[in-house]
RNA sequence: UGGGGCGUAGCCAAGUGGUAAGGCAACGGGUUUUGGUCCCGUGAUCCCAGGUUCGAAUCCUGGCGCCCCAGCCA
């Protein structure tokens, strides 16, 4: 397990209560869980609830975590996807290990588990089409009725299956299927399906077999081979237990493995539906799985979101109960924004450039002035800035008619550049279309860091950079995806997705500090927000994502006033 | 009108018979060389109706509402 997380016993839920009960009256004395993604596409931000639970209960109770691929169904599933959610479950902070498993490494055994409970007359081969087998199955208020092939003899469905695996018959010829009861109420224990035919080629077993097992014939068999005690996954497999418990006690298992139901996490303005997201990146609406705009974990991380700001968000809203809940977007906001201002390195950063020349600071000179990396964390020390006669100010920082709540520069007002001087706007500049292309300012050389001697203080600071010195990047500025917080509601999560969700500016400016910065470490642009550099990033041409803008009041103001 | 679950503030969520934690959001106010951070303040009688009890969000009964299940997906 990773070293960097600290087990806290003071976390507590109704399955950790379970889990200690187990070990404290001696029902269990290693507690074994396991995370069982099944590689059929990229982990999104629902997943990491239940990596964090199942390595985080490991963790607490000294036991073991085991990543296991639930890979029953070679037409989904790929070796990328393989892949991709090893590296995103190590990149939120958790570690397997030795203990990588594979369903399909227990192909045999279950194959012979499944000799076994024909055997013993609890399974046989169905030979009716899988139409046929939905209308036998019933409905939700009426019984189903038993397959003509229910009855056919041991040997039979012994020769028949065999012939199964041996490839004999095409795909959906016939299935196996567990014989239960065809009036249960309980619609997952009407003869389900063991086993269907699948001439494909799986990503590990390659053509070695040409039948494979459901998830209700895999998951609880491999949890017991692996002596796994507690299984925990999502509300939606609560009916499933009985099945899950009726072949745990049909078949000879090593080991007694006991399945519990947590409620899913979802999260407002987002949708994770794998089909859907498969969709958005097949039909281009975004650039692919770690697009920054889409919820999977490879794509926060390119955006910059810390790990840690994803667990901790965890721990505060917990495992929940057993209803159908969508946490708001912003609190998961709220904890990455936590982690990055108390580690996020402070920076310039100019997004929308505007010329602002001091008329009387000395034409050549340049001053080197300090400026402090990080506020919330002194020793993280200082940076020096260069600082001249010609720079560029934030565009947004300055209004010719500005409304009496906005304090920043305006003809006539001084303002304080941060760590460098107070300067008073004299002058404003346009061209020929009436726009303003730059700004005449005059600086007080006694408020040299920003402090006046006679206490004056300015109502804002502003932050700068040296046009000389300036270094250009292209920033991405990146919204949610969605319109509005429960896309689809009206039918279609194509009409609500956000047309702005993604703002690229190619003019940027950013300090010269900024250009070795490595991929994915996000700092702060000053008074804008969390960026860090995208892999796009070329050592001639920076590209930053924005993580998450800082709250702003004063867009909060505006947007007031604008619809009161 | 089958089965399995769930209903505590706008959202998430503690609470397990003793008189409703906490967080997010929102709204006020203070500090501030980031309109950031930080600090202070403001909100519920627990889906409804009966009942048991000295006492109920917690127990019982009856309603109402919402979610999941009819894949040879997981």
């Amino acid at each position: 397990m990773s070293a960097d997380i600290p087990a806290t016993p003071e976390r507590s839920d109704f399955i950790r209560e379970i889990v200690a009960a187990d070990v404290r009256e001696g029902r269990v004395s290693d507690v074994v869980t396991r995370f069982p993604p099944e590689p059929n596409g990229y982990l999104h931000i629902g997943h990491p609830k239940s990596i964090a639970l199942n390595f985080g209960i490991a963790q607490e109770f000294g036991g073991r975590c085991h990543l296991r691929f639930d890979d029953t169904n070679p037409i989904k599933e790929e070796q990328e996807y393989i892949d991709s959610i090893q590296e995103d479950i190590r990149w939120l902070g958790f570690e397997w290990g030795e203990h990588l498993y594979f369903a399909s490494d227990y192909f045999h055994q279950l194959y012979d588990w499944a000799l076994y409970l024909i055997k013993a007359g609890k399974a046989y081969v169905d030979d009716l089409s899988a139409d046929e087998i939905r209308e036998y199955r019933g409905t939700l208020t009426e019984p189903g009725k038993n397959s003509p092939w229910r009855d056919r003899s041991i040997e039979e469905n012994l020769d028949l299956f065999e012939r199964m695996r041996a490839g004999e018959f095409p795909d959906g010829a016939r299935v196996l299927r567990a014989k239960i009861d065809m009036a249960s109420p309980n619609i997952n224990m009407r003869d389900p399906v063991l086993y269907r035919i699948l001439h494909a080629t799986h990503p590990r077993t390659g053509d070695e077999w040409c039948i494979y097992p459901l998830y209700d014939f895999a998951h609880g068999q491999s949890d017991a081979i692996e002596g796994v005690t507690h299984s925990l996954c999502t509300l939606e497999f609560e009916d499933h237990r009985p099945l899950y418990d009726w072949l745990i006690e049909n078949l000879p298992v090593p080991s007694r493995p006991r399945q519990y139901e947590f409620s899913r996490l979802n999260f407002t303005y987002t949708v994770l539906s794998k089909r859907f997201l498969r969709r958005l990146v097949s039909e281009g609406h975004v650039r692919g799985w770690d697009d920054p705009r889409m919820p999977t974990l490879a794509a926060l991380r390119r955006r910059g979101f810390p790990p840690e700001g994803l667990r901790n968000f965890l721990d505060i809203v917990g495992l929940g109960g057993k209803g159908t809940s969508a946490a708001e977007i912003e609190m998961l906001e709220h904890e990455v924004r936590d982690v990055l201002n108390r580690r996020a390195p402070r920076r310039f950063a100019v997004l929308r450039p505007l010329k602002l020349v001091i008329d009387n600071y000395p034409e050549a000179q340049v001053e080197e002035m300090e400026a402090v990396n990080n506020p919330e964390d002194p020793s993280a020390g200082t940076r020096k800035v260069p600082f001249a006669r010609e720079l560029w100010i934030e565009r947004d920082d300055f209004m010719e008619n500005p409304p009496s709540k906005f304090f920043r520069l305006a003809p006539g007002r001084e303002v304080r550049l941060r760590y460098a001087y107070l300067v008073t706007c004299t002058d404003v500049v346009k061209d020929a279309s009436d726009e303003i292309v730059e700004l005449r300012c005059t600086y007080d050389p006694e408020t040299h860091g920003g402090d006046a001697p006679d206490g004056r203080r300015p109502k804002a600071t502003l932050h700068w950079l040296s046009s000389e010195h300036a270094v250009p990047a292209e920033v991405r500025l990146y919204d949610r995806l969605f319109t509005r917080p429960d896309p689809g509601a009206d039918g279609d999560l194509f009409a609500d997705l956000n047309p702005d969700s993604e703002t690229v500016r190619e003019e940027c400016l950013v300090e010269p500090e900024l250009a070795g910065l490595p991929i994915g470490e996000t700092v702060q642009f000053e008074r804008l927000g969390y960026f860090c550099p995208d892999p796009d990033s070329t050592p001639g041409r920076l590209v930053f994502n924005r993580t998450l803008g800082l709250r702003d009041t004063w867009a909060r103001l505006q947007a007031q006033s604008r619809r009161p």
